[in-house]
DNA sequence: AAATCCAAGTTGTATATACAACACAATTTA
DNA sequence: TAAATTGTGTTGTATATACAACTTGGATTT
């Protein structure tokens, strides 16, 4: 079996990432820059990076370049459930307060996960959900205006912003990311959990046809609340 | 957003499968003729298989051809609980260690979850798993001894807890419910976390069609992994 | 100062070509 | 007859080229 040229090539650049000289989110080198590094023809370069964006080692974007993926993503397939209907299909009254909801400017993690630059504005909600009177999820959400131009004008008490964001934006696909954290000070006080109790944090990327919509921040009370997936064959 | 020429290669190809009149291991028209069929180059009809090949639609053989997968193999929901697929697919190294496989009087919760009495014995297994050496999932699970008589004699250095499971006992259902605790001392040492650190805990009860086969907890440091989640509509 | 345009860089699609690796059947040879 | 060769068809790799779609930043024009 022998090794071939874009192997070596997906190697080469897999090896970067593991050695930590590429993070989470940092430019990888261009078709053309691999190309001429390696003494290939473009396509050979391009197919070793498709072969790690199959991979999921990569996202690559049309204009921009390509980027070292989230790597603490692991890929799988559970199908989170919308929590209005979850509270309301258990007989329970569900309602929300919205403590923010205004123009922003996205940085650092936020405005690469939107694929945005450093400062740019996007339209920003801080929003408590409650099941019976329970703060059950504290959900922050950057919407990009241009996608959403009216987003600041609605009133989340009538209808959430997720029910608002599928009319609007009819949703293409949703990617979602599950993780555990230490409630900070700021959750402890939107929802009334102790300092460092273990919460549940979902950030969840939504995508339309035009591209990307929104970065979702959903925060759970960890003993409180369970995010339920089942799948039957 | 324009329809490519090798997706509608691909649509017309999924849709041969889907209609029935491709079935599992029929063989799927060559490069060369989908090529001269649809005025493309070999290049794009190439592309198109090499597209279905990827989601697990056909196989292909080189000198042989191209033919329809097994489809009752290729369900999505196997990936989810595998994770040395995930591990090896980042190209990283996976390893397990056994710290238990043995005999285990089950009561109170995990009682209740297999639907057996208080005492009554079930197979125990205790397994840590590794990516690149770092611990990412504390895997326990118990397993009903009439439906796996031969779970403790196995190596789970060698395969894993589920691949094996999925081979005995074929699944028919798998419930999973997705939580955050504050790790407790066993999982300090288990996964090399902080007291206190909050950790993403999966339970999971995973059925076949004679009923329940096993119940599993599995502990995943919190901010070292994520859960992904995606769906495409 | 603001809007527009343009050029360069990047990924995506598509073509045409060539050769390699492999499977298989038919033919030829020992 | 048995073995070797040949030919055809298939997928795999690689190159060179062209254009499309998109981003970005700088230059130009308004």
């Amino acid at each position: 079996m022998s090794i071939t040229r874009y192997q070596v090539i997906r190697t080469h650049v897999l090896s970067l990432v593991e050695a930590g000289q590429l993070k989470s989110f940092d430019r990888v080198p261009s078709e053309n820059e691999l190309a001429e590094q390696f003494s290939v023809s473009r396509m050979t370069a391009r197919k070793a990076l498709q072969s790690l964006l199959d991979s999921g080692v990569i996202t690559r974007v049309r204009g921009k370049g390509s980027f070292v993926a989230d790597l603490q993503v692991t890929g799988s397939s559970l199908r989170i459930t919308n929590i209005a209907e979850d509270v309301r299909a258990k007989g329970h009254t569900f309602s929300s307060v919205v403590h923010s909801l205004e123009e922003f400017n996205a940085s650092g993690d936020v405005a690469r996960r939107l694929l945005l630059s450093d400062g740019e504005a996007v339209f920003y909600s801080d929003i408590v959900h409650f099941d019976n009177n329970l703060p059950i999820q504290w959900e922050r959400r950057y919407v990009l205006r241009e996608q959403v131009p009216e987003y600041l004008a609605q009133d989340f008490n009538l209808r959430t912003t997720h029910d608002y964001l599928a009319q609007v934006a009819p949703l293409a696909a949703v990617r979602s990311s599950i993780s555990a954290i230490n409630a900070d000070a700021k959750a402890v006080e939107r929802l009334d959990v102790v300092p460092q109790e273990a919460c549940l944090l979902v950030e969840r990327l939504t995508e339309s046809r035009d591209g990307i919509v929104a970065f979702s921040q959903l925060i759970y009370p960890g003993t409180r609340h369970k995010l339920g997936a089942s799948y039957e064959l």
